[in-house]
RNA sequence: GCACCCGUAGUUCAAUGGAUAGAAUGACAGAUUCCGAUUCUGUUGGUUGUGGGUUCGAGUCCCGCCGGGUGCACCA
């Protein structure tokens, strides 16, 4: 039976780019080129689609809202755990055959956007990016943090003359004079939104280049200054419901307590909105947009609650596809030295990180002196392969949901359970490719039969397995929203085919069908390591 | 105080309720001298925080306790 299925999609190979099991075999087809499987364990018949999404998913599309940065700072390590779920979690729902966007919401306007121009507007005699040579949002950022220190300073003078803690908070002039600041922008002051729109300009700029190193795209981007009014109609739908209540001051609320939750605020008692009020209507809009089938949004664990509320207030509301809404939640990463605090300076910069992934990989590199005939561009291109492979390993094997560390002094493993472990897999099958290339008996396998090597040993079995595995791996890793399924199988993967090349020669077995049969096998192994890798947002070199 | 999340080898992490809880790292011993040694094989290392319960079967589900974290703003 393997045979007839591998002599008919042999056949119509062109066409077909997709898995599937058939009969209880499980049929690897990928790239316009065909393996058959000659065993599995797979009792139900089902297909994977990897090239054309289903069209019926085109009109519902997932969203999925990932990144969601402030404008005041450079981006950190808390943030590079969010773009690289982001991104893998819609790459591999992409990979399942679902229509995907890709959003960010910009958080560009508030208090602490406010807070950086203030302090550049008083102490920055009008450095620009330029000028300075600094990155837009390292530059933005340096304001805040000075704006931060002077406040600091004045609340503790005001301590010392008599103040309370709390008083001088309040009082100190630099807080009062970027609140102010904030009604101006409000009231559209057009000095206060000309400098507004000239430092986020800067911090745009900034996130692109992070956002290009690290491999990160979206399709649509929003920005909170267009969203924040959004919302209000639906508190006054709510009212109008009678499922929401207006206490006395004016201010609305929704009441959970039936549902084990509290009362929450949902339009202070001015008629301005807050947090929770935008999100109900950016989720809104987004359904009137788009009809999505799901709507993903990778947030931190600690606004667990908030999303609870928010899909709770849409059910109340009578909106059907309040249960379409998922929060993807992820846990903080924690340093050796503890927590992240921005205030404090112990955040690990996202930029810098990059670097120091890229450059150590360089000096690996080096060290082992392989590739001392590759042009410098090239070089360093590989570089960023590998140290971005290392980095992004490293932190996506980890289950979202779980808090994990990550050591900046003892550096990312580039040996055992890495990045750079499956990368130099996937090089060792492409050399193995590459020399079964030039032996020209083995180059033409059109009249390869695979269904004489049924006598299959170990470590082939082994790495068949493994290699067959994939599509199920793959939905595992879309039904949990989770890239760390796929980035444990690629791992075994890899060690399959270490294992399987240690044992058996390829192009120069015993005979020529167990060549060919095993340059097929690494073939698909690389061809599954790289598509898998993909999905991590992780690229493969072809040396390293 | 209330709510939610997490506790697995020394360390970093795995394990759709299913076989003897697995890798990596560290240490030690060995193999391959090659189609790529960033390799492979082995040894070492566990009362899955703890006490109960459900189940034919629990790291996984339920309850209590201990430890760590987060949330409970007319901030976002």
């Amino acid at each position: 039976v393997g045979a007839e299925i591998g002599n008919y999609l042999s056949e119509h190979a062109a066409e077909v780019s997709s898995f599937n099991v058939v009969k209880g075999f499980l049929n690897l087809v990928v790239n316009n080129s065909v393996w058959l499987s000659v065993f599995n364990d797979v009792a139900e018949d089902k297909s994977y689609g990897i090239s054309e999404p289903d069209s019926s998913f085109v009109d519902a599309p997932v969203l999925v809202e990932y990144s969601s940065p402030n404008t005041n700072k450079p981006l950190h390590l808390g943030h590079v755990r969010n773009n690289l779920l982001g991104y893998a979690v819609a790459e591999i729902l992409k990979a399942t055959g679902n229509h995907v966007k890709k959003v960010n919401l910009v958080n560009d306007r508030g208090i602490h956007i406010c807070k950086s121009m203030l302090a550049w507007k008083k102490y920055g005699n009008g450095e620009t990016p330029e000028s300075s040579g600094m990155k837009g949002d390292h530059l933005v950022g340096k304001y805040y943090v000075e704006f931060d220190k002077i406040n600091k300073e004045e609340v503790a003078s005001l301590v010392t003359n008599g103040n309370s803690e709390e008083d001088a908070k309040k009082k100190a002039p630099v807080m009062l004079e970027a609140q102010e600041m904030l009604r101006k922008w409000e009231a559209n002051d057009p000095e206060t939104v000309a400098l507004w729109q000239k430092m986020n300009t800067w911090v745009y700029a900034g996130f692109d280049t992070t956002y290009k190193m690290m491999g990160v795209d979206f399709d649509k981007m929003y920005y909170e200054s267009q969203t924040y009014i959004l919302g209000k109609e639906i508190v006054q739908e709510g009212l109008d419901k009678g499922v929401f209540f207006k206490k006395d001051d004016g201010s609305v609320w929704v009441d959970l307590t039936d549902e084990g939750l509290d009362q929450k605020l949902l339009l202070r008692s001015d008629g301005t909105s807050v947090y929770i009020t935008q999100d109900l209507g950016t989720s809104r809009l987004r359904y009137q947009e788009t009809h999505f089938s799901r709507l993903i949004y990778v947030v931190g664990n600690e606004q667990d609650y908030h999303f609870k509320v928010l899909k709770l207030a849409l059910k109340k509301l009578g909106y059907d596809w309040w249960n379409d809404l998922h929060h993807l939640s992820y846990a903080m990463v924690d340093l050796p030295s503890g927590k992240m605090k921005s205030r404090e300076g112990t955040v690990v910069d996202a930029d810098e990180l990059m670097e120091e992934m890229i450059s150590e990989a360089k000096r690996i590199t080096k060290e082992l002196g392989k590739l001392d005939d590759l042009a410098s561009d090239e070089a360093e291109q590989l570089y960023k392969t590998i140290g971005l492979g290392a980095l992004k390993y490293y932190i996506l094997k980890v289950d979202p949901e779980k808090r994990m560390m990550f050591n900046p002094e003892e550096s990312i493993d580039f040996n055992g359970h890495s990045g750079p472990f499956i990368q130099s897999a996937y090089v060792r099958c492409r050399s193995v490719m590459r020399k079964g290339d030039s032996v020209t008996s083995l180059k033409n396998y059109k009249d390869f039969d695979p269904s004489f090597y049924n006598a299959l040993e170990n470590k082939e079995r082994d790495l068949l397995k493994n290699v067959l595995r994939y599509p199920e791996v793959l939905d595992e890793a879309a039904e949990r929203f989770s890239p760390a399924v796929i980035a444990n199988y690629v791992y075994e993967l890899a060690k399959a085919y270490n294992g399987f090349y240690h044992e058996h020669a390829v192009v120069d077995a015993e005979n020529v069908e167990a060549s060919l049969f095993r340059l097929k096998l690494t073939e698909q192994t690389a061809r599954v390591l790289k598509m898998a890798l993909a999905l991590l947002g992780i690229n493969v070199p072809e040396r390293m």
